[in-house]
DNA sequence: GCCTGGATTGTCT
DNA sequence: GACAATCCAGGCA
């Protein structure tokens, strides 16, 4: 799989690659596209600032940042170098021992995971980890699919944002329990 | 320098 | 459904 395309290309693409952390790893089941400067909702909209940095670099890379003071969200850099296009990770399903992660979020089933904040708790990735090229094996790693996933994707707008939200930029595998929404009833079509 | 608001989540009512 | 928790980049003076 090439990651240097739009991060609205390959976002739907990532979808069954397996994301590796310190703690686990879980196979990615939701995704979201930001660009660049071309989209206001992204952190690159601005240009690059010492926050965004990796957003900036080549793709592969992970770019984790804090939200709301607490939370860590990550993102797969993609995109040519400069560009600052990501796709954040929004919800994992666990796969292998999960006995770390649940230990590390102290939650079971599908809270474990299905949340860009709460996979990075269960997975053990936080901003230390930011910057990190992730497809050559190290703390936080990711695999990428080699078949397409067996359930449907589906595709609907953007969580969370108050900028450019009529995009159709989040996928994700319809009917997996671990994607996340269970708050604001989202999940359908788009 | 100070102020504001955010790609969220958990808890309480 | 409402809201608190908690950090910091970016905007503005």
């Amino acid at each position: 799989m090439d990651l240097g395309g739009h991060a609205s290309d390959v976002a739907p693409l990532l979808l069954g690659s397996i994301l590796h952390g310190p703690n686990g790893a879980g196979r990615i089941v939701e995704v979201e596209a930001y660009g660049g400067a071309d989209d206001p909702a992204s952190h690159a909209h601005r240009g690059p600032t010492e926050r965004n940095r990796p957003m900036f670099g080549p793709a592969g890379t992970l770019y984790v940042y804090l939200i709301y003071g607490i939370h860590n969200c990550a993102n797969v850099v993609t995109g040519p170098v400069g560009d600052g296009q990501a796709v954040l990770i929004r919800a994992l399903e666990p796969v292998g021992d999960r006995t770390a992660m649940e230990r590390c979020r102290s939650r079971r089933g599908p809270e474990l995971t299905n949340g860009p904040g709460k996979l990075c708790e269960a997975l053990g990735v936080d901003r230390t980890h930011t910057d990190q090229y992730l497809l050559n094996g190290g703390a936080v790693s990711l695999d990428l699919r080699e078949h397409a996933p067996s359930e449907p994707i589906a595709s609907s707008t953007r969580v969370g944002i108050t900028k450019a939200t009529n995009r159709p930029w989040r996928w994700y595998l319809r009917g997996n329990r671990y994607v996340s929404g269970s708050r604001g009833g989202l999940g359908d079509d788009c």
